[in-house]
DNA sequence: TATTTGCGTAAGCAAATGCTTACATATATA
DNA sequence: TATATATGTAAGCATTTGCTTACGCAAATA
């Protein structure tokens, strides 16, 4: 069971329920409320999330407060800036441009 | 079958793929060579990274040069970006340490 | 022209994923 | 104390995923 914040936010359910309580807390019937899919599904999701730490719960009597914790996403930031110079660099790519010219052979 | 670039990237080996041919592209076979799985599973793989716009191939012979276009990666580096104020206040939240060491009773 | 090389892709398969229903348990409330 | 509420989790299931082997085809080479 592979368990990492790139394939936690994969899923759109989870980046929907990270972008809920963002910014205010809530509990996990409050955040089942905002879904289509039944409770045990995005309680498994939360499980996943708190797995890999991007969800802190705090018990309050019956009521478990899930509130986001998103440093990990860091790990995910570092990864994508990396390469952000590569993608940037539009200008003084001329030989780029030339070469995308002289193949631009329609792929199959 | 869903293809968006949180889930492209959710992979190991694609992550991988795209740092080996980030800086320099390489035909398949030459990026198959450094995995340990099959050529068409790598093949596979490209196929996803290209469907998300990932990868560009251009074709010279019968060889297939891929090269990493990485713009996509902003739609995920956005995301994350919404977040990064979050995370990054530390300070001024002494009310949060608090409630963590009211509630810090051990999670089963 | 015959063979090798680089690659795509289909078929099959095991494992992972995301969901459901059904149940269990702890805490609040009547 | 009996009931309602908030939640976890197991079992089952369909779909997706990642891989393999087997094959096909086009381009290079002998």
């Amino acid at each position: 069971m592979r368990r990492d914040v790139f394939q936690a936010i994969a899923d759109p359910t989870r980046r929907e329920i990270i972008n809920l309580i963002a910014f205010n807390p809530l509990n996990l019937n409050a955040i089942a409320d905002n879904f289509e899919v039944s409770r045990p599904a995005i309680s498994q999701h939360i499980k996943i999330l708190i797995a890999c730490g991007l969800i802190n719960v705090k018990k309050q009597g019956r009521e478990r407060y899930c509130e986001a914790s998103l440093q990990q996403l860091n790990e995910v930031s570092i990864w994508i800036e990396k390469y952000r110079q590569l993608w940037e660099v539009k200008f003084n790519r001329l030989d780029d441009l030339l070469d995308k010219m002289k193949n631009d052979t329609p792929e199959q």
